[in-house]
DNA sequence: TAGATTGTTAATCGATTAACAATC
DNA sequence: TAGATTGTTAATCGATTAACAATC
């Protein structure tokens, strides 16, 4: 084909952007292993996708395969860490000192996977200054000061839902640009903000009607 | 259509049935705001999804509202609680009392949407007898016994990695099936046995590839 | 009645899969 | 070389959207 976009460079579809991180948690998980190759059949084996769609995911972004061969995991790895930004550490905030955001806030499975925790906050008077883990609960009125300061673009909301719109409002504001809501209710955000959510119930539900 | 599927209804799209839990919350967000209607285009809005496609799902389940006004906004989540089978509460375990086990364990969400936490285990011999909320942890051994008496068939994992896998074995074998993991690794476990995952690092990788 | 909104059909759009030449 | 596996094309499959008759 010789005719081109355009706008710019071809749209990577969002359901294939969402694929690549399950990618890289396995392909981390052979590296742990002391694997060196893997195949588009052996990944597709391990996360239940067809061998056709990992290589399909792939060629997207470039040609990282070698024929008769396969991958190889460390490089397939790092060119996905690249493509996905996580070959750096995004630093985050916290939102909220419940039970979930003190779990979430201590949680080790960030580390190695590009994002780090470094503040806590809540608005409860009597949270503010206690101790989680390495963490001192912040109040939240200095949410944006530090947001901006530090030059935050990652956030997790883990407040009642009452106060999450509120919460991302503010967020937004002051220059997040992606959002983790742990609070059970959708957000509303301008278009170049980013938000994902965590709602154990709604795993559950979809689960419970195969029952 | 005259024509019907031999092997019995007809199947319902998992994205279909994934997108039920989504509505039903919105709903019941509506009902806490004492709102008595709504129509397709309304949830949609709120939610970022097409009216038709609303309407579209809907209709594979059944005619839930009236040409002209709509939804009635009770009726409509008393018909989604049913199709998901939600409107009875699920007893589940939680397995792993680490920060993340103990804080789902603790959940207040659980309540009123279908489900409820009524023990959680470890198996490590510090932690088992200390309280957790209202919980005592117990012995991680007694797992199978506690499943089968109750006849659990939800439970959540918050191990850490490398015991998941195990776990989940020994919870198929017990008679759960459906399993709500969030340790960040892919489960195997016999078609009948549904799972989902919850890795927040999933979610934030998937966000920073737009950043 | 006029206006609104459903449930459903057909058309469109997009994603997945199968197949295979290229090549390591 | 023979075997294996990629990257890519075309075909298939499935999901979304647009449109509208039905009707509250």
């Amino acid at each position: 084909m010789e005719s081109e976009q355009v706008t710019g460079a071809k749209e990577i579809p969002d359901i294939v952007v969402g694929r690549l991180p399950i990618y890289l948690r396995a392909l981390q998980r052979m590296m742990e292993e002391g694997r060196r190759l893997t195949s588009s059949q052996e990944l597709g084996e391990r996360l239940g996708i067809s061998a056709a769609q990992i290589r399909k995911d792939l060629s997207q972004f470039g040609e990282f395969g070698k024929q008769g061969t396969g991958y190889s995991i460390e490089f397939l790895a790092e060119q996905i860490l690249h493509i996905l930004q996580v070959n750096q550490v995004w630093e985050m905030v916290v939102v909220g000192a419940g039970d979930i955001g003190s779990a979430i806030a201590r949680y080790q499975g960030f580390a190695n996977r590009g994002f780090r925790v470094i503040k806590l906050f809540d608005s409860d008077p009597q949270k503010i200054g206690q101790e989680v883990g390495p963490f001192t609960i912040h109040n939240a009125s200095e949410l944006e000061d530090t947001i901006r300061q530090a030059g935050i673009k990652v956030a997790m909301i883990a407040t009642p839902s009452a106060s999450a719109q509120g919460v991302a409002d503010r967020l937004v504001s002051a220059g997040v640009k992606a959002i983790l809501n742990y609070a059970p209710i959708s957000l509303n955000v301008p278009e170049d903000v980013q938000v994902q959510y965590i709602d154990p119930v709604i795993h559950l539900q979809r689960m419970t009607y195969y029952l």
